[in-house]
DNA sequence: CTGTTAGCGCTTTCAG
DNA sequence: CTGAAAGCGCTAACAG
């Protein structure tokens, strides 16, 4: 009546070997005999004896499994990189821990925990983001770590050019004729948006414009901010008005095109609007957006993670990925 | 320059202390002597000291953590009941780990590898759906279980009633006039298209109507099913055509909607359309559907799972979760 | 209150 | 090719 706690032991004394045998074929070693092979396997289907894999990880030092770090948990952006994430993963047999770490708490410190848990083989940090300093903490570490949605050179990392996409959706925005256009952006303090901000600036001083401080505003990324953000450029007299909204995200975009449903204009024929990602919302609401490779960036990062675990990376693996302009119908 | 490998007996040399006090203080043990505890407290910050998980599961036999099983990774369902279980686990100091399991693969095999395999205390099963016998086999294990999205008495189970949601549509789309109405069901296989298929068909007779075989159909929950699937039905000699379309998912739902733009046929005038699950793009879609609380199933799955795991709970706990009729402009 | 000693269930030399 | 033994790093009695 031994149900459940059949160990390696139990399959050794039934199959009259050794545990080191069992562990063997276990493990696929290819130096034991056919025939012991067999039988060893035969009694492991009678028993249905499963190895426990907390004790073959502490064994062999390894965990089999690697952790996803996110900021916050299954947004669109993530649900996406996730998508890719998975596919990646999905022909290995490696389990996949998933840590959500807030943006304002002790980040490094969990991460620290993280590693040293080894629980996880390597880690995917999408979109982290922690300061400079803390990044050479974590050089100090051993595990692989890729860096996904950001660009720093002491790690693996596979980012996207924010300035790129912000400048291709003005440089879109002029060439249909806009002048005055506002800008929509995240948090403040995010490099997201920091760069997006440059991007924007850039190209309109390219053509002598600039970005009346009135048509810029920060909020978080999310729907909610958009549509909060976009009321008060309505408050503006209609004159300051801008003819074209650029969102540094679909989920802004998708705010702001509400708060403009809502005053009744027309878009784009009065008022264009851009968003930043392409996520599939976006694609159904037919907005015009700068599209991020998401799915992508997840299933790279995987593969990227795999190999440095498996030794195979020299160096610093670093890619960035294009971007792309869908021309949709809200600009 | 023994940097990472720094371990118990590191710390418990040079606070000169055993091994033992160091597990204690660990632990939050209240029989240290608080001035020994702050000297650990002390060692281990200076060796940034953080402790191996694997070993300190192996040997105090619980994980800290638990696993989610889903069948098919990240669609929009699971995005939301993954809400409801990350908010749930959010002050837990708890690992979540992710399988997907297909639902073609040898299911329950892979459920035991992860039942014996200890590196999870619990698990939640997302609408897995395996078959009876499967389940006798799973109640042997001793570790919680708690199914999501899916009724059983063996175990802790939190559900839909698939046969109500499915007649709350037919109801309200026979209240609206409607006689001839097509279903465009997902997997034919699916318990969850079986019972609303039965509710359609309970419905419907309870009015002295059919459903004609030739308005039923069968496909897989998805976007590209509902497409296909309406196509086929406006294929039909118009006369056969349906005044309005039940779809058993949103995905489906918002193919069907293609469809009919496709062909130019107003909605709901022409054809009016009820979706199922109401997640997020039904909302933008206005889609009228019924919704199932998918956050609320995650959030609970997770409160149950850890009182169970905590040996709260001394009954299977069994709840069916309210759905609702969300009437907007499709029907 | 604290040190010591067994394990937890497996992997991995090391002999043979 | 295979058995025995030494850990992996920590928890949990058990003495004291």
């Amino acid at each position: 009546m031994a149900k459940d706690k059949v160990n390696i032991y139990d399959v050794a004394a039934k199959a009259e070997v050794g545990i080191g045998t069992v562990s063997r074929v276990l493990n696929n070693s290819p130096k034991v005999k056919t025939e012991t092979r067999t039988k060893v396997l035969e009694v492991i289907k009678e028993l249905n004896y499963r190895p426990n894999k907390l004790a073959q990880n502490l064994a062999s030092q390894k965990a089999n499994a690697i952790g996803i770090i996110v900021p916050t948990f299954i947004d669109h952006f993530f649900v996406e990189v996730l998508k890719g994430i998975q596919a990646a993963l999905e022909a290995e047999k490696i389990d996949l821990i998933l840590y959500k770490i807030d943006k304002d708490q002790a980040m490094l410190d969990k991460i620290l925990d993280i590693v040293h848990s080894k629980k996880v083989d390597g880690i995917v940090a999408v979109t982290m983001d922690i300061g400079e300093e803390d990044y050479q903490q974590l050089l100090a570490e051993e595990i692989p770590i890729v860096l996904a949605d950001e660009k720093n050179d002491d790690f693996h990392s596979i980012y996207l050019n924010d300035l790129k996409g912000a400048e291709m959706a003005i440089q879109y925005l002029l060439a249909q004729g806009h002048q005055k256009i506002a800008f929509i952006n995240g948090v403040q303090t995010s490099q997201h948006g920091i760069r997006r901000l440059k991007g924007v600036k850039n190209i309109l001083a390219k053509n002598d414009l600039v970005l009346e401080p009135e048509l810029l505003k920060f909020g978080d990324f999310k729907t909610e901010s958009g549509y909060k953000l976009m009321l008060e450029i309505l408050d503006l007299p209609q004159a300051n008005w801008p003819t074209a909204v650029f969102a540094a995200s679909d989920n802004q975009a998708i705010g702001i095109l509400e708060a403009l449903k809502e005053k009744n204009i027309k878009v784009p024929a009065e008022i264009a609007v851009v968003g930043y990602d392409n996520i599939e919302l976006a694609e159904y609401l037919k907005i015009t957006t700068v599209w991020q490779p998401m799915y992508k960036l997840g299933y790279l990062s995987i593969e990227v993670l795999l190999k440095a675990i498996r030794g195979e990376l020299n160096n610093f693996y670093q890619t960035e990925l294009e971007l792309k302009l869908i021309k949709r119908e809200t600009a």
